[in-house]
DNA sequence: CTAATATATGAGCGAGTGTTCATGTAATGT
DNA sequence: ACATTACATGAACACTCGCTCATATATTAG
């Protein structure tokens, strides 16, 4: 047997004829990272929360809660957009539990949700800037 | 003048119908909200980091990709998904510069494109097993 | 050179997303 | 009670996305 990775293949060998017959490299580093993977529902509700994270509008909303809570109306403001709109967005930023909310009287007040929402904010931007204007 | 913070309207009177018309509270948390918002572009380019990270098969790969690089054909058998597939998903992630690429013979290898990435997937998965079982 | 292999990519399709519009609901004021 | 206001939501439509299939490109082997 040769040192190609892709002896995991034995055991489904209708797959082998269509990938990777003979010199893929590392086959330790993959068994490494078959082994090293998260189970298949973290990583689900992980693409479910970077989805729910990607869009602008709703990115926007996350930077204006940054740093406090606003109600709706104030985020309709900010956003220079119809209320309806910025609804439906909070419904998904609720959804993928992101902000929560708080009644008050005729008002819902938004926040984030927690302190890793401000961390993923912190790095992911941190990260687009470095991308945009170069490393230190 | 009332401490609406919705007086901001004054400058667009025609939004001013819609929303918020006198009690939305806090106007010195929204001016300051409004002040500490980012760039339309970094918001935009931030938006499009989160989008691109937001797909099962994509964050699939970047767990993959998490602890060492590995080439498409290990990572087409780590999906079980065929070659076509996971290369498109792979030129998203290096259009987002998400992932790096390095050409090696026949090979091409792919790995994480900063420790920014391997951040971004810490304290998302973080999040979302703390949000399924509980905090602490 | 030709053949085989690893990867990339364009077209096309079914499924999903974000907005607008209209309307519904809950809280407050009169 | 009725009117008003803040917010939520369902429907519809244009648009985007992720997959499959077929094919193209690049590297290596013979």
């Amino acid at each position: 047997m040769s040192e190609c990775s892709c002896n995991v293949y034995i055991a489904m060998p209708e797959r082998k004829a269509e990938v990777c017959q003979e010199e893929c490299f590392h086959p330790e580093m993959l068994e490494k990272a078959r082994k090293a993977m998260m189970p298949e529902e973290t990583l689900q509700d992980l693409a479910e929360l970077f989805k729910a994270l990607g869009d602008h509008t709703r990115v926007k909303i996350l930077n204006a809660l940054y740093h406090s809570e606003l109600c709706v109306c104030d985020l309709t403001s900010i956003l220079e957009m119809n209320q309806s709109a910025v609804s439906h967005q909070l419904r998904v930023l609720r959804a993928g539990k992101i902000v929560k909310s708080r009644k008050e009287g005729k008002n819902v007040f938004y926040s984030l949700d927690d302190a890793h929402i401000q961390k993923l904010i912190d790095i992911g931007s941190e990260h687009v800037i470095e991308q945009t204007y170069g490393k230190s």
